[in-house]
DNA sequence: CACCCGATGCAT
DNA sequence: TGCATCGGGTGC
């Protein structure tokens, strides 16, 4: 008999040690890299790098280059961006809101400048050093469901900032790094979180009713309107109320 | 060079 | 629901 992985269950110990996922998982379309990312590990730091976290990822967001105006390579290569223009599999950085950053692993080939957000996760190895990480960040504790969620959270939790821009995740000596863990099967995608261009794409993927996924919350400034068919989730709701199959919902 | 505004998180 | 906080990128 086969074991199954039940959705949102923690991988086993054994799962947070092996290879790390090879170059070519990476350099797919990050449409289908994105969803493959579900399930997986993420490994920061170890025995030369001090205490690892490990993350399986449970939401990301598809990010393509240039026929894509949300994503920061939209409008050409630039410092910050040059990255993204780059090999497959390495670690795109960038800060926002002058104090948060955000991870992404770079997919596609060279120049075609896409790439994944990796925007919530379950820490499945070293939750004292995350908690401790997310407690210098806050005054009031932080459930362990909450620990990575949300992207400047969870590239928190794994001690990533500046220093990791660019970093190889395929390299051998890399200090962070994929592991396969345990693909995630009920995966479902809607409308990308914070975008106000090409709002509409359904290009953010979760594992379906993850308690570390973040809830949808409608931009507030400007009133974006919200991406056609997705209405603003009703009070004391948690999941996304757009967590309609292809991202869209009926009538 | 000034200005605008974020791929957010936290507390109210 | 408001606000902290700053650098990138655009436009003057």
């Amino acid at each position: 008999m086969t074991p199954v992985a039940r959705t949102g269950e923690p991988p086993d110990a054994g799962e947070v040690a092996g290879p790390a996922l090879p170059r070519s998982f990476f350099a797919r379309d990050p449409l289908d890299v994105a969803p493959d990312l579900l399930g997986r590990v993420l490994v920061a730091g170890g025995p030369d790098a001090g205490a690892a976290v490990a993350v399986r990822l449970t939401e990301v967001e598809a990010y393509r280059g240039a026929d894509d105006p949300a994503s920061h390579a939209f409008r050409g290569r630039t410092r910050r961006t040059a990255v993204m223009f780059g090999p497959a599999g390495h670690l795109y950085l960038y800060f926002v809101y002058g104090m948060h950053w955000c991870v992404n692993v770079v997919t596609g080939w060279d120049g075609e400048a896409s790439a994944v957000l990796l925007r919530a996760g379950r820490v499945v190895a070293g939750a004292d050093v995350a908690a401790a990480r997310r407690a210098a960040r806050r005054r009031t504790a932080v459930t362990a469901g909450a620990l990575a969620r949300g992207p400047a959270a969870l590239t928190t939790v794994l001690g990533l900032d500046a220093g990791a821009d660019g970093a190889d995740l395929c390299a051998a000596d890399s200090a962070v790094r994929l592991l396969p863990g345990v693909p995630a099967t009920a995966v479902r995608s809607g409308p990308r979180v914070g975008v106000s261009a090409a709002a509409d794409r359904p290009w953010r993927f979760w594992v379906d009713g993850d308690p570390t996924v973040t809830a949808y919350r409608a931009g507030t400034r400007a009133q974006r309107r919200p991406p056609a068919g997705v209405t603003r989730a009703a009070p004391g709701l948690r999941e996304p109320l757009d967590a309609v199959g292809d991202g869209r919902m009926e009538g």
